[in-house]
RNA sequence: CGGGGUAUAGCGCAGUCUGGUAGCGCGCCUGCUUUGGGAGCAGGAUGUCGGGAGUUCAAAUCUCUCUACCCCGACCA
């Protein structure tokens, strides 16, 4: 296509509200354009990037044997009480009413839609088992939008659902979808890992998620440098440290620490490390306040604790009023050394011995504190309470953990029967016998995966697109084109040699300086480029350079296309 | 939803404290020159200063109010 005939608005100065590369290179290279918080057009190079993906990611979806289907994005309410999560949604679901003043949503997701209609229409366990997917708009409307097109409202998700009529089966599409989803990543060429996933409020034993990694990501992932094990942090099993307890235990000592309230204060004032120190979270549990105990080095990961029985969810920690009214001292001074109330403590805490926590008195912190002889133990409460951190030992036994930060572009997990159950889907099995179906969900952000492309791939001027994902594979740069004729004759000639080539070419005919044109080259990205300029032309030359090297190649005018085209191929 | 901030030309910003003619850079339009890394000169267009109310002779500026957006936390592809 000719440039001067594109919209492609490119952008010298950074818009004030974007400060993640993706974010900025997308404005700047004229990709999308902001309607409302969150919610984004999609400009001729950018849909063409978008499509791109989208081709592969349906190509991939094809080949496991899924099949496309399309949703409707407005949803009538009938469904989602019948579901009871008109309710349950709440806010994040945007919801209109049409001119009956009948309740619809905009479609969040779609479990509700897709189990409507293999209820409908799957009888037989002859049908299953089945895995339908779309590639359609979810709307979600998130608290905090944010990062442009990474945490939109409105955003292009691949959504399959599949369903089986037993376990193994749907272990089975399970890992053709884990497969499928590395097919993807790996043929758009990002660098990913699928890490375990905490499986939310759902449950089951699966449950992956596919990160992208990026210094942006806001996801962390753990992952062992001498085992294929990788977890999100949220998930990944902390292991007590290695190393021998004291064998001689130092005498336990009560000592004024006249306002030393953080842990901070604490080391500073007993010269001492961080992980020498004890820390005591009070939260709220099912009945009255519950304490965490964990090292002071460590911080609480908020979903184990919510895991555990005595603890009341959402995770909610108790008042400053109610801490006072049961442990009889402030934050701050809290210590697990006769607290009375149902305390967890963490495994690396549990591991330590001669360690300085708050006495449950303003002001005293205890010294030289020990487990079982200071304080009673219940070992089914010794448990996993924390982030692991960089250095811990892999949960697997092998390696070490070392954490990095990523960008969820794909979940997949298992649903069981929750929305079959409620929405009744059930076929008749070999026996004649109605089964409840089971059931897998497996999303995948498209327009977040552009988003993270460009996070993955870009320097200081401009995007670096991978070459299956480009909107072009060729840029021809045609210096003073309305000016010198010879440079105009040739770069039409490569224009259509090239295009007969069957190679996606942008020509950059505009009335612009040479500087200019330079510049957008750099921001758009495209992965090959050839400069026409008189300069060379009065040789019969041409320049061919990469986007991703600085390095330069004179091409006679007559073996360009040919070299282009291998080094397409290549 | 809690905390912090912003709103002035298409984009980036100054002006607000101390009320008095609406500014700068980039972009856009015209002309001339220039032409291998975001050109130079000259001329030009573009603003309900986020909306509403108030104080005042006079409000971008002070007061109140509403709205939108951004940043930090919990949600998620």
């Amino acid at each position: 296509m000719r440039a001067s005939q594109l919209l492609i608005p490119t952008l010298k100065e950074t818009p004030a509200d974007a400060d993640i590369p993706s974010h900025r290179f997308m404005l700047r290279a004229g990709l999308i354009r902001r309607l409302a918080a969150g919610i984004y057009t999609w400009l001729p190079l950018g849909l063409r990037v978008l499509r791109k993906v989208e081709g592969i990611v349906r190509d991939e979806m094809n080949r496991s044997g899924a099949q496309e289907v399309l949703m409707p994005y407005v949803q009538p309410a009938e469904l989602w009480q019948e579901s009871q999560r008109w309710e349950k949604m709440g806010p994040e679901m945007l919801r209109l009413q049409d001119r009956h003043a009948r309740d619809f949503c905009l479609g969040p997701t779609h479990e509700e839609v897709i189990t409507d209609i293999v209820r409908r229409e799957v009888k037989s366990y002859k049908q299953l088992p089945c895995n339908l997917y779309q590639i359609n708009l979810k709307f979600r409307d998130e608290i905090r939008p944010r990062f442009g097109v990474m945490r939109a409202r409105e955003f292009l998700m691949k959504d399959a659902y599949s369903f089986h009529l037993d376990d193994a089966s749907f272990e089975a599409t399970y890992a053709e979808m884990y497969d499928c989803y590395g097919r993807i990543l790996h043929r758009i060429g990002l660098e990913f890992r699928a890490v375990q996933a905490d499986t939310g409020n759902i449950g089951g034993s699966s449950s992956h998620e596919f990160q992208v990694l990026a210094a942006t990501g806001e996801d962390r992932i753990a992952f062992s440098d001498a085992s294929d094990y990788a977890a999100n942090v949220e998930k990944a099993e902390a292991i007590a440290p290695r190393g021998a307890k004291a064998t001689k235990m130092a005498e336990l000592v009560r000592t004024a620490t006249p306002k030393q309230h953080t842990i901070e204060q604490i080391c500073a004032f007993f010269s001492v490390e961080a992980h020498q120190t004890l820390k005591t979270l009070i939260v709220e549990g099912t009945d009255g306040p519950v304490a965490l105990v964990l090292r002071g080095d460590h911080e609480l990961n908020e979903i184990k604790a919510q895991h555990l029985p005595a603890i009341a969810a959402p995770l909610t920690f108790a008042s400053e009023a109610s801490i006072r009214a049961t442990a009889h001292a402030g934050v701050g001074s809290l210590g697990p050394i006769g607290l009375k109330m149902p305390t967890y403590i963490d495994r690396s805490a549990y591991a330590t011995s001669d360690f300085i926590c708050g006495a449950n008195a303003d002001g005293y912190h205890y010294c030289g504190a020990n487990w079982v002889r200071d304080v009673a133990v219940d070992e089914q409460r010794v448990v996993d309470l924390r982030n692991v951190v960089d250095g811990d030992p892999s949960p697997d036994g092998r390696g070490t953990l070392h954490i990095t930060r990523g960008i969820e572009v794909g979940h997949i997990f298992q649903l069981g029967r929750k929305y079959s159950e409620t929405l009744n889907a059930t076929v008749l099995d070999q026996h004649g016998v109605s089964q409840t179906l089971i059931m897998g969900c497996y999303g995948l952000g498209v327009t977040r995966l552009v988003g993270a492309i460009i996070e993955q791939c870009h320097d200081d001027d401009g995007i670096i697109w991978p070459a299956p994902v480009a909107p072009f594979a060729v840029h021809l740069l045609a210096l003073n084109y309305n000016k010198s004729d010879a440079v105009r004759t040739a770069a039409e000639q490569l224009y259509t040699d090239l295009r007969a080539a069957g190679i996606e070419t942008l020509l950059d005919d505009r009335d612009e300086r040479p500087g200019v044109k330079f510049a957008d080259a750099d921001l758009i990205g495209v992965p090959h480029r050839i400069v026409i300029g008189d300069r060379n032309l009065k040789a019969g030359e041409v320049e061919y350079r990469t986007r991703a090297s600085a390095d330069t190649l004179n091409l006679k005018l007559d073996a360009a296309v040919a070299h282009v085209c291998a080094a397409i191929a290549k």
